[in-house]
DNA sequence: AAGTGTGTCAACCGCTTATGG
DNA sequence: CCCATAAGCGGTTGACACACT
C-alpha cells in the first residue's frame, strides 16, 4: 500500500501508479477545464491518461484544483483545525469543509504529522496544560453541522433521524457552559475567523474556560519538522 | 562526507455511502 | 426493493528530504 515506488509502475489494468508527472497534470487540468469536473469514470479514456478514475479524481481534488490554498498552515488555521477536531474527531472532510482552500487529505496529513504531536506534548506539559483556548463559539458550528447532516440524510426513517439528535446532544456535552445566544454567528466562508465564535473549552480537563490562548508559548514551542 | 534516523506528504487501498437502472 | 457501479472518505504506506551523529 501507499505510494508506489518511483518509476512508471503499472497496475494489472494497465494504469500507471505513483507520482504524477507534470505532463499528466497538464493533461488532466486541460481536460477538466474543457470538459468540466466530474464524470471520472470516462475521464481516463476520453483524456488519454493512463490513470484510473480514482487516481485522476484524487489528483484533481487534492492537488490541482485552482481554488486550493497550498503552503504552510497559519496559526489561525492550526487553532481552527484543533478545535474542529476536538468536536468532529477524524471526520476530515467535514473539517476541511470549514477551512477554505484546504482539503481533507492535507488536513489529515497535517494533523497526523504535526498537530497531534504538538497537542500530545501540550497535554503532558504541566505549563502548557495551563494554556487556554481562544474564546470560540461552537453553538453555530454545532447547529450547522446538525442541519447539514440532517439535510443530507432526509431519507432516513425516524429512528435514524433521532440518532442525529443524540449526536447533536453528544456534541453539546463537550461544552461546559451555556452559549450566550447573542454571540452566535453563522458559519460562512470566513468561518476560519475564530473570533466569530462564542467560547467553548477545547480540552475541558486541562484548559481553563474563558481565557484566551494568544499563541503557543515560544519556550514550549514544539519542534516538529526539520524542513 | 557518509551513514542513519525521523518527519512529511502524495498517493494508494479498502470500505462505506450514494446513485441509477 | 435489489443490484451494480461510481463517488467519497479515512487509514496507511513508503519515497523523499533533511537533521543529526
Amino acid at each position: 500500500m501507499g505510494r508506489a515506488p518511483c518509476g512508471r509502475v503499472q497496475s494489472e489494468e494497465g494504469f500507471y501508479k505513483g507520482p504524477w508527472t507534470e505532463e499528466e497534470d497538464a493533461i488532466l487540468i486541460a481536460f477538466i477545464k474543457a470538459d468540466g469536473e466530474g464524470n471520472w469514470r470516462t475521464l481516463p479514456k476520453r483524456s488519454g491518461l493512463k490513470r484510473c478514475r480514482k487516481s485522476c479524481r484524487l489528483r484533481w481534488m487534492n492537488y490541482l484544483r485552482p481554488d486550493l490554498e497550498r503552503g504552510n498552515f497559519s496559526p489561525e488555521e492550526d487553532e481552527l483545525i484543533i478545535k474542529l477536531h476536538s468536536l468532529l474527531e477524524n471526520r476530515w472532510s467535514l473539517i476541511a469543509g470549514r477551512i477554505p482552500g484546504r482539503k481533507d487529505n492535507e488536513i489529515k496529513n497535517y494533523w497526523n504529522s504535526r498537530l497531534r504531536r504538538r497537542l500530545g506534548r501540550m497535554e503532558s506539559d504541566p505549563i502548557c496544560r495551563e494554556v487556554v483556548a481562544t474564546p470560540l463559539s461552537i453553538a453555530s458550528l454545532e447547529s450547522s453541522i446538525k442541519v447539514e447532516v440532517e439535510s443530507s440524510c432526509s431519507h432516513l426513517d425516524t429512528g435514524e433521524s433521532s440518532s442525529l439528535d443524540s449526536i447533536a446532544t453528544n456534541l453539546s456535552s463537550h461544552f461546559t457552559t451555556p452559549e450566550p445566544s447573542d454571540q452566535e454567528a453563522p458559519l460562512s466562508s470566513d468561518a476560519h475567523d475564530i473570533s466569530n465564535f462564542p467560547q467553548f473549552t477545547l480540552f475541558p480537563s486541562v484548559i481553563r474556560q474563558g481565557e484566551a490562548i494568544t499563541s503557543t508559548p515560544s519556550s514550549h514551542e514544539t519542534v516538529v519538522g526539520r524542513r
